[in-house]
DNA sequence: TTGTACGCGTTATCAC
DNA sequence: GTGATAACGCGTACAA
């Protein structure tokens, strides 16, 4: 650490006192233009740069938000895909934070060490936004009792916790009415994601509501199990075709595990959506690119991070305020695999058609 | 903020020192066993996390880094696609500074009011990753004065800042050579980026390099401008197809212009790469989805982010060292939109076929 | 409008 | 192995 100049090189040099110099740093308008002048210049001529360390500890503030995350790279799945929603994320705290004159600390919490790591975060920021699958819930509630938490996409069962999810279940009711009123499919089936996925299980309860509305038989569980991979989409999709009767549309728990199964049937050269039709979830970049174009639900990752750093900021503002727990709704984006061409052959309020 | 506890309290519960607190929570062995136990269980009683400030403050480090990217979102670029690079940079920053044990800050520097969140962030990190396009020269320089800065993708002009690049000259050159010697084309043409793109005319130069290495006459100048996006890569197509002779291949300065021009194409129903051959640049998610798929160059994103803060931390602990810069190699992914099939029609080093 | 002096919570330097 | 105490650099009452 080379010898930084401190407020003090800067005050004597200037011939003012720290005050001075302090309150020209942080007041736009303070002290006459001339001594403002010379603080500044001064400080630019010595490159000196306010110590945040030093001032976060008068000032009891660090102006840093923290973000944790699952290192999800670690956990085997498709290279550079998944994670994906995460970035997005990211790019929507940055933005709401850096609008408020903060910085963003992120760290993605890995199986070995994650935890020290979290709690070393923990002391460094102002408060957390925690996303699902980072820590355990234990964990979650010690760091609370810390630093002011936010929950992110977690499942809101603890109302002792300000959270921001999204209507995972309005979003597969939506998509799977699509399927039922628009197109006219009666034999329906869901592909599952992990064992124990909130998510997953949130879309299924909505594809569920959407077939018992519609009158249609109502199964017990998901048709079969693609753990959110592509490779396992592919698997699932086998295991389909091989059963009695192949459904005619399939709806995945996310956007993978449908390109996956898109490839078996295209190399089965098995028509989509004329002979099945596939809907996904997520909307990840390539669901556009795909033959044919995937119809999905698309998340508002970037709004999830944005929403996530407000309600952390008002925590911050108002400790003592009641828990609030934010929804946010999902966008169906009609394609070509669900059986909608490029007229919008929809006209459902929130959807959308490219 | 909320009255989190101190050291001092978890002392007096303790009924030790904050010394003996300290030293506890840095050495993983440190005192007997039993006053261990009794300060790591008062610490998580009390859920005290040593607070990062007065940490740093005393330390004289802050155990976090920063990584400052262009805010690339407010240029206009599709809305997601392009500065999906940050990311995977971001990553690999995080993942290297992680098991480093530290942290890391990120910031979008924008046009308004981006300077002063960068002054702000350097005063809170102990180095500083900058990448292309967030900072002016002038800034950079002066911020360079604060704190240890390790340059991203700037064209290495200043030896007086480590930098880490990526050899742009010779993944175009390489991805040429292949269109020439390997397919065979001699009428090939180059599609630049936005004016000023020091990357852009890179690949330009490198593409340059194998005509001239070939025989081939070499142009003075790219043969249109396609601005980087999707929609300027159209327009370029449209271009070059009414001029006198079309190009038999085209090398694109990236993978946004090309898909652009390939949808073009396709449309026009002219062969890829049957009639014409297509090459992009920095192997987007989406490229190896498009039809054809995409041959393309591709960007070690991610390990450009951890070598440079490898990069930073040489640079902290050794203030005094020779600047040093580390050129990253491209590698050339081959798919169907040159000519090359699913089999492996180039055995060149470092290159990939999938 | 400007200056003095104390405190923020931790680590490091001694002494025991 | 453990404890007392002086920095660390800044913000901010309070005083002038």
């Amino acid at each position: 650490m080379s010898q930084r100049p401190t407020i003090y090189a800067v005050a004597k040099r200037c011939g003012v006192s720290t005050t001075t110099v302090s309150r020209v740093m942080q007041d736009e308008s303070f002290g006459s233009p001339a001594t403002r002048e010379r603080v500044l210049s001064v400080a630019l001529e010595l490159g000196w740069v306010p110590n945040g360390a030093a001032r976060g500890l008068a000032t009891r503030k660090a102006g840093i938000i923290g973000l944790l995350f699952p290192d999800l790279g670690e956990l085997g799945v498709g290279e550079e895909e998944s994670p994906l929603y995460v970035d997005q994320v990211v790019r929507g705290a940055e933005r709401v934070t850096a609008a408020a004159g903060q910085a963003v600390l992120i760290a993605a919490v890995r199986a070995s060490g994650g935890k020290s790591l979290a709690y070393s975060v923990a002391g460094k920021v102002d408060g957390l936004v925690i996303m699902s699958r980072s820590l355990s819930d234990k964990d979650v509630a010690l760091i609370a009792r810390t630093v002011p938490v936010v929950l992110l996409a977690h499942k809101p069962g603890r109302k002792s916790f300000d959270h921001v999810v999204v209507d995972n279940r309005s979003g597969a009711r939506e998509m799977t009415s699509h399927l039922i009123e628009v197109h006219g499919y009666q034999d329906l089936v869901y592909v599952r994601g992990p064992e124990g996925s909130p998510d997953s299980h949130e879309r299924f309860l909505g594809f569920c509501d959407s077939l018992e509305a519609a009158g249609l038989p109502v199964p017990e569980k998901p048709a079969a199990d693609g753990g959110f991979t592509e490779a396992g989409g592919k698997k699932a999709m086998w295991q389909l075709l091989g059963s009695a009767k192949p459904p005619r549309a399939i709806v995945f728990g996310n956007d993978e595990m449908a390109i996956g199964a898109m490839d078996v049937l295209n190399k089965a050269k098995i028509s989509i959506p004329g002979e099945v039709a596939i809907t996904g979830f997520d909307d990840i970049a390539v669901a556009r690119h795909v033959n044919p174009s995937l119809t999905t639900v698309k998340q508002p990752m970037r709004e999830l991070g944005e929403q996530a750093v407000q309600l952390l900021f008002a925590r911050l503002r108002d400790p003592k305020a009641g828990t609030k727990t934010i929804y946010l709704s999902t966008e169906s984006v009609f394609r070509k695999s669900c059986g909608c061409g490029k007229a919008n052959t929809n006209s459902k309020k929130g959807s959308k058609n490219d």
